[in-house]
DNA sequence: TTTAGCACTCAACGCCATCGAGTGCTAACA
DNA sequence: TGTTAGCACTCGATGGCGTTGAGTGCTAAA
């Protein structure tokens, strides 16, 4: 599509354009990266590319800036891509193995991980209940008519919610439902538990069976916008293109909005995935990019995570960042399920 | 110490001021506040309230902007206090019952309601765990050697963390001990937990008591940092002050490092309590204010909440809120007690 | 096809005059 | 003795204006 040249210059101006976040002109590229042509030459090129759309100008007596088309191209064809070193792994592995025993601070803290590495925001979503497995259930007593259900779902969730029912349960008898629902449930996910489960669960029970179905139903309705988590947002106010109060507002408010990411970060495929300024479907990160990865359990993909910053970001770090996360979460949690 | 005319203009200076974020001159309050007397006669108050140091001068040709003093002044006499409304109160209490089941949700509640409305960043610290009282603890089989342990602790706090234990136990050994626990910790505080109780449960149960309070301490030193909740923070800048992006970065930052707030916030005094300024001892925030409060459990104070924002503040209405959601807090959590 | 040369554009910068809000001081007044 | 009108003064803010310089597009020569 692009000949050689106009891909070098392509690439001069998007890299330049990353470093400086200023406008690039046909000088500072001559000068910089040896291309053996004159600056007459490359502003031809660079007219070209203008042209056809990879390349803007603020205003004529300034450089060129990248457009999202002129970003796509350079991530899918034009890029060196960073692999990440065997140091920043370790470092990564060690930092997660340590709350490797509760998944919910596990995912908290390679949100926390990948915001501190790319120095952008990053946002993770943990899996949703329906992935998960249960392991066990137990039924404890809080006061006269509140009850305590413990979840243990597998890999390594524990939930838990008050709940108050309609009448009374004592101890005795609130472990004999633990012990009846546990037989029950165990190891079968939430996904699983249809009507046809509910109805068992209801036969074998009877009556206490529906309040325990309810329980449960209940116990596990848990809030979606506790399935998000954002850290790293004060680096947002670093980047120049967030100097200004206003935008750097509308970009963290729209991080604060939990439900919009439940979904955006949310898909099935495998791989990182860049999604470039207005390639983005909410209008208000569409001077924005992001980068996003999902995790896995056993090849099965449970949830997502990812880093949003400007357009203009180091893409080769982001992605190789966000691919050291998602898959050493991805080992973590296979392994410890 | 202040005659009543200096009051008077005092305050008129602080209340245009707080509403304006502009300097105030003689001129204006002469206007809007009907004093009686000539620009003048104010210009030359407003010469003695800056001598004595209540009023400070951006620069010559500019009007009084207050000092720290000049609003510690303000707050201590001359504010017109604001009592919340009832239909205020009716509303934060109907958003408060909704998470009545659960302390550590009711209490983030608190802070979200606390910052939307003061329109500014608040923090709630949660009690520390030693403030609690055992009413429950559970010891349930993840893995092999994985054990969940619940501790159910009154007002309605459910803490569970997983933890590897030295040798295996199955489900009737860990019935049986967390049978023993409950048998001695049911109604005590982690406070009143000392040597004597655990000697008590080593002697009671020898080696596998020993295990037992290994695995209670280890379950019950929580992370800190989890105990305090800030909300709010986008409210800081459509502050005026924090315009500078540099500026509103600092405060976020701090707000940020949880730390810093479990001490600043805590002390046992009833009441709500400013701190204006440079009264901060943290030099990050000295250019905010503070208003503060603790809130109780059955008049025992157990945990603190707050609003931060520039020092020019809306104080009587802050204190009001911070009053009203500190009170119906201390009110709940008393309930559920 | 490349490149040197050149005229042109336009944001950024600094300079300067103007404006006006607000002051402090003085003198007159009640 | 306190109050006020009057007035000179200060100084940040605003806006016009010329200069600068980075960068461009075009043309013509190599």
């Amino acid at each position: 599509m692009l000949d050689d040249r106009k891909s070098q210059v392509l690439r001069a101006v998007i890299e330049d354009y990353i470093e400086t976040a200023e406008p690039v002109g046909s000088r500072t590229i001559a000068r910089k990266h040896r291309l053996g042509v004159s600056p007459a030459t490359i502003r031809n090129e660079m007219a070209d590319l203008e042209e056809t759309g990879y390349l803007e100008q603020p205003h004529v007596s300034a450089g060129r800036i990248p457009s999202d088309k002129g970003y796509r191209f350079y991530v899918d064809t034009l890029m060196e891509p960073v692999q990440y070193t065997v140091e920043q792994y370790r470092q990564v592995y060690d930092e997660m193995i340590k709350h490797y025993r509760e998944m919910e601070r596990l995912i908290q803290e390679a949100g926390r991980l990948l915001a501190s590495m790319t120095k952008s925001a990053a946002i993770v979503v943990a899996p949703p209940i329906e992935q998960l497995t249960f392991q066990h259930v137990q039924l404890l007593p809080v006061d006269e008519r509140d009850v305590l259900v413990v979840l243990i779902l597998s890999p390594n969730v524990v939930k838990n919610k008050i709940i108050r029912t309609e009448r009374a349960f004592d101890s005795a008898e609130l472990a004999l439902l633990s012990a009846g629902l546990n037989q029950r449930l165990k190891g079968i996910t939430y996904r699983d538990l249809g009507p046809t489960v509910l109805r068992e669960i209801v036969a074998d029970f009877g009556e206490i069976g529906q309040v325990m179905v309810e329980l449960l139903v209940k116990g596990l309705a848990g809030d979606k916008n506790e399935q998000v988590y954002s850290s790293g947002m004060t680096h947002i106010l670093n980047q120049p293109e967030f100097r200004d109060v206003e935008k750097a507002k509308a970009l963290i408010e729209a991080l604060e909005h939990k439900d919009l990411w439940l979904n955006l970060l949310c898909d099935d495929l495998h791989g990182v995935r860049v999604t470039i300024g207005k390639e983005n479907i909410y209008s208000d990160i569409q001077d924005c990019s992001l980068v996003t990865a999902t995790y896995h359990v056993g090849g099965h993909v449970v949830g997502s995570l990812g880093v949003i910053g400007p357009t203009r970001m180091e893409y080769a770090r982001m992605l190789a960042m966000v691919e050291l996360i998602a898959s050493t979460l991805s080992e973590l949690l296979t392994e410890m399920k």
